[in-house]
Formats: structure tokens, sequence, C-alpha cells
RNA sequence: GGCCCAGUAGUUCAGCUGGUUAGAACGCUAGCCUGUCACGCUAGAGGUCGACGGUUCGAGUCCGUUCUGGGUCGCCA
């Protein structure tokens, strides 16, 4: 059993001890990093979540000491009481290796039995073990440092908001499913026998409530929920920056933010970025890059090659471009030597994964240009297209025929997947964009009708209210994402303040009068009452504390992750509810049979 | 739901075309050691090779199924 502290008070962290120290009688407490017997001399390493500090045990100064000091192992909690002295022997690699201290006092305060997984930022242990023993996983310095940093991100957005006159209100976690979207994690209702309650997927209906209200600024950094597949950057459960204001146009907005940025990147990461920020519409982001998140640190955009082989006997080509199509490719400027035949096959079955049906490609090297598809191609249609594609010496091009929205999956991800393997991402460039002007609807194939790219209360272009009903495809949106470097760190837009506007849009959407009033009524209601034209953002905290760790994993920024299949290592969440449990429900025996094959 | 990758001491890994008693490093245990900080030296413990089935005289290795974890497509208004 450990020892009490007896009221033993800690006087400093093990990581701020500095020179300035010397002389002082001090009491730390933490954990035993490592602890170096040398004999008559026994020394420790002491790591609390500032920092790792050297303890010395020396019989001259007391036998006791020394004798418990040699009982400890790795991960014991310790106190010591002693003096800070200078080193004997300087430590360069630690900030507190200019001192250490003469412990003339130990207590230990508990045991510990030798961990599963190294307490080593070095130690790469597999996740599955860490996130089983999170909590010694967190004891790492590198991990407590990214919470650190989330807290110093978190802190700086709530001292901008507060200081730009935004108030932090809290919305509910128990709301209503809603039809449209994200899949809803569901909370059957004790008191309301077969009904449910939906975590909520954001708060967005509710912030705009907020604003009929006359709150006019409101912000509330809170968790979301969403049901669906997990991915590197994708948890269930995940934290928004979540803004609304009122009297505002998309300019406001997105000014506004640019200064959040900017504060959140001076403080934090002591980084000036430059304002105002790129805005880019999203037609131009999908033609350059492939992509409405594109990450523009590196080149590589995409041309458009179809006027040069749009009467190619090729039928891949001609045959896309006449489908409606286009042929477009990648110029990887002075890296052809980069890929070999077997490396240009993999980037083959790469695009595949998006749809594409293959990879053309031109080399050139030496002088000389290689291409699998130069046979099916007139010499000046090839000429045409490398020099469409600036083709010159060194360059490797590729190219997908294919319909547009392949053509531009396949190319935005293949352009990203080559910097990756060049090695251009440099993560310490942070790269920020705005993508603006989205469309209003996506076309949905499966349910065959128009679908809210953003959601349904998403304002339209004032000059495109009109043609919601005439051409609801050529409608643009107040809608806006900012990027960096590739992730979409947040989005937002104006918000429809104006029934007629928004009956419109249900109507484009499909939704009878019925159904909206069913699905969205208390909402619509509301904005019977007056409501003042508004705008806001939300963004995905977690994201943002990605980008400016600069880890690609989403679970390395949030304490207690779940895993792919969304289930928690740790607590071994979801588990079964018990008989009594589920006997409160009064739940309905549910007329649902998995589809079989 | 589809595709891809991984699973071998506590941990990270090696283990070739199938071959006899499965290795290394770190960690751990014990002893020695007064200036270490990747302490050193000596000795030692530690394995159902994720699981099940198959092929074979013989399987960590080949085949099938399955479990676990990861990446990704679909999905994420």
């Amino acid at each position: 059993m450990g020892e009490a502290l007896n009221g033993l008070k800690r006087t400093h962290y093990c990581g701020e001890l500095r020179e300035s120290h010397i002389g002082q009688s001090v009491t730390l407490m933490g954990w035993v990093q490592k602890r170096r017997n040398l004999g008559g001399l026994i020394f420790v390493d002491l790591r609390d979540r500032e920092g790792i500090c050297q303890i010395v045990f020396d019989t001259e100064i007391s036998q006791e000491a020394f004798d418990k000091a040699s009982k400890v192992r790795g991960e014991y909690v310790i106190a010591i009481t002693g003096k800070v002295a200078k080193r004997q022997s300087v430590n360069d690699q630690l900030p507190t290796g200019q001192i250490e201290i003469f412990a003339d006092q130990i207590k230990i305060l508990c045991e510990a039995e030798v961990p599963p997984i190294h307490i080593d930022d070095n130690d790469e242990a597999n996740e599955r073990l860490r996130l089983k023993y999170r909590y010694l996983d967190l004891r790492k310095p590198k991990m407590q440092n990214y919470f650190k940093v989330r807290h110093q991100i978190a802190s700086a957005a709530r001292s901008f908001f507060n200081e730009n006159g935004f108030v932090d209100i809290e919305t509910p976690m128990l709301t209503k499913p809603t039809p449209e979207g994200a899949r809803d994690y569901l909370v059957p209702s004790r008191v309301n026998p077969n009904h449910f309650y939906a975590l909520p997927q954001s708060p967005q209906l509710f912030k705009q409530l907020l604003m009929v209200s006359g709150f006019d600024r409101y912000y509330q950094i809170t968790k979301c929920f969403r049901d669906e597949d997990l991915r590197a950057d994708r948890q269930p459960e995940f934290t928004q920056i979540d803004v609304e204001m009122s009297f505002v146009d998309e300019d406001d907005v997105m000014n506004l933010n640019e200064k959040l940025l900017y504060k959140i990147f001076k403080e934090v990461k002591g980084i000036e970025i430059q304002l105002p920020l790129l805005r880019m519409p999203y037609q131009e982001a999908m033609e350059r890059f492939g992509s409405d998140k594109p990450d523009i640190r590196f080149g590589f955009e995409l041309v458009d090659v179809s006027q040069a082989v749009k009467d190619a006997e090729f039928k891949v080509f001609s045959g896309a471009i006449a489908g409606g199509g286009s042929v477009r490719g990648i110029n990887l400027k002075g890296y052809a030597n980069q890929f070999s035949r077997k490396e240009i096959d993999k980037l083959g079955e790469f695009v595949k994964t998006y749809g594409a049906k293959g990879l053309a490609w031109i080399k050139m090297t030496d002088g000389a240009v290689s291409s699998p598809i130069a046979k099916f191609l007139t010499e000046d249609e090839l000429n045409q297209m490398i020099q469409t594609m600036d083709g010159a010496d060194n360059d490797l091009l590729l190219f997908v025929a294919d319909k547009n929205q392949v053509v531009f999956d396949a190319l935005g991800a293949l352009r990203q997947h080559a910097a990756r393997k060049l090695d251009l991402l440099d993560k310490d460039d942070y790269k920020f964009l705005w993508v603006t002007d989205f469309p209003v609807f996506e076309y949905d194939e499966e349910e065959g009708r128009y679908m809210a790219k953003h959601h349904p209360f998403t304002a339209p272009k004032d000059q495109d209210v009109d043609k919601l009903a005439t051409d609801p495809g050529a409608c643009l949106a107040k809608a806006y994402d900012i990027v960096l470097n590739g992730y979409e760190i947040g989005g937002g837009s104006i918000r429809i303040h104006d029934s007629s506007v928004q009956e419109k849009m249900f109507k484009a959407l499909g939704f009878s009068q019925e159904e909206a009033e069913e699905k969205f009524g208390f909402f619509i209601d509301a904005f019977k009452y007056g409501a003042p034209p508004h705008g806001g953002i939300a963004y995905g905290l977690d994201r943002i504390v990605m980008l400016i760790v600069g880890t690609e994993n989403i679970r390395d920024v949030i304490a207690f992750p779940k895993t792919q299949d969304a289930k928690c290592l740790l607590t071994d969440a979801p588990g079964m509810a018990d008989d009594k449990q589920l006997g409160e429900l009064y739940l309905e025996t549910v007329p649902y049979k998995k589809e079989e094959k």
C-alpha cells in the first residue's frame, strides 16, 4: 500500500526547475520515468505533466531515503523532498538538464505494475494497445502536448468570441431526429414509450432559433454526433466550434472568421497568417484541383485536354467527351524518373478506387516520349495533348477520361496521392482557402431527386432564387467552406430567413407542404415571427488541432476516441443493456430484417 | 456493404523456396557497481506464432474461414 501525503505539499512541477532554483528546497510529485541504480548512488528521472527532472539518492544524505529509492520501479508514483543543485555533468537533452535534486526524503505514494506500453514518445505501440490503456498512452509527453495545444486553441477561440460580443449558449443534447443528412444516434425515451431523441449532428437549428430570439452573436464549443463510418479524420463524436451571427452577409462572416483563425495561429503556433485569405469559387476549385477541399501547397493542377482528343479514334477518350464528360490530366512536372512502369500501374489501380476505368499516361524522359496510348492516337493529337499539358522532358502526364465527376474525383485524389509519395507536403506550411459559391443542390441518382448539398436552410444567391424552381442544378448558394492543407476545417452559409424562399427550397427538394411541416414545422413557424438575416459557420475543432500539432490521426487529439467500428477499447462501449433497463423502455419489436443476399 | 494492409515473448520486430529445440533488441527478475542520464557487467525468466479447419511425413511459413485493429470507396445534409 502507498504512503499517505500527510500534509506534504508539492512546491514545483518537475519540468519547471532551472538553475535559478539552485539552493532551494523543493517537493516534487510524479511518476518514475526511469531508475538508474549505480550501487551506492541512485538516479531517478521523475516525470509530471511539465517534464522530467533528475533526482539523486545518496547514502551520505539519507540512508533511509536511499533504501526506499532502491525499491521504486517504473511508473511508481512518488513524492520527494530535497535541495536543487547544479549538476556535475549537464544533460543538454533536458530542459532541466542543468540541475538535479538531492533528495533527503521519499514517499512511495503508489506502486505500479510493469505497464503494457512504454511511456515514451518514441515507442510506437500498436494502436489497439494504446487505446485499451489510453490512460497510460496519455502519459506520453507528446500526447500531453497535443491536449495542451487543444486547450490553447479552444481557449484562443473563446477569448476571440468573448472579445467580439458573442454569447456562449448551450443547446440540447437530446433533440429531435432529423430526416435529412447524416444518420442520427438515437436515444430511447423511457417516459415516452417508443419515442426517441437524437443526439445532435450539429446545433444547426437551435443556433438559428437563437438568432430569431435576437441573441445576434452566438458561439458554442460543443460535441456533435454522427452515426456514419469512421475515417482517419472522422470520429462519430467530435467537437464543433459553432458560430452564428445576425444582420450579416457572406463577406461579414468570412472576414470575421479569418481574424479568428489569425488569432489561433498567432497565439498557439506563433504564425502570422496573411489576411485576407484566398477565396475560390467551387467550380474553379473542381476544375483546377478536382476537389472542393484542395490542398494548395503544391501544383499538379488539372488541365482539360478534351479539345485535343475529342475526335480521336481512341474511343476511351472521344467516347467520354461525346458522353458529356472530359479528358483531363495532371503533370507531375520534373518527377518522371520517380515513377517506374510498375509504380505507374499502381497509380492506375489507385484511380480505379475512385471509379475511373483506367489511367492513361505519357512519360517524357531522356528526350523520348513513351506512352501506351500513343498507338491509338495520331501524332498530332499526342503532340497537342503534350502541348496543352505544358509537357517537357522529365514530366509524367497522367490522364483520366470519364464523366466529369469521376475525372475530378480521380485526378483530385491522384494529385494528393502523388504529392504525398513525392514528399512535397510540408506540415508546417499552412495554406488556407475559402471555397465559395457552392451549388445549392446535388443530384442524387439513387433517390432520383435533388438533395441539398449543404443543408435545406442554406440561402441561394439572390440572383438564383427564381431558378430554384426552373433550373435547380444551376443555383449557387451563399455557402463557404474553409479549407486548410486539403482538410475541410469548417463550413457555413448565410441561411434562409424568408419564408417564401424557404418554401421554394422545400419544393425544389421534393417535399410537399405537409412533409416540410411535419419534419421542420417548429422551425418554419419560428421564422413567421420576425427573423433577422443571419448566417454562420462551424469548425471541426479536432481537425484544427490535428493540423496544428501535425498528426494525420484524429484519434491522437481526442482523449478517449473510438475505433473504426465505433467501439471504445478502454471501456468496451457500446455494451448490452440489461433486461431491466430494456424493460423500462417498453420498446415494441422493430419489424426490421437485415437484407439478405 | 466492397477493396487493401497488419496480427510471432510484456513491447517493437526478424524468421528465405515448408524441415527438427522459434530468434534479436528493449523491457522484466536477481546479483555486482558512487556520476548515470539509451548507465555498465553477469545470470535468468518469459511464446497455444490471433482463432478454427485443411493440404503435407512435417505448417509461424501454403490454402480456406473467422476474429481483432488500421487505411480507403460508398456514406458523412
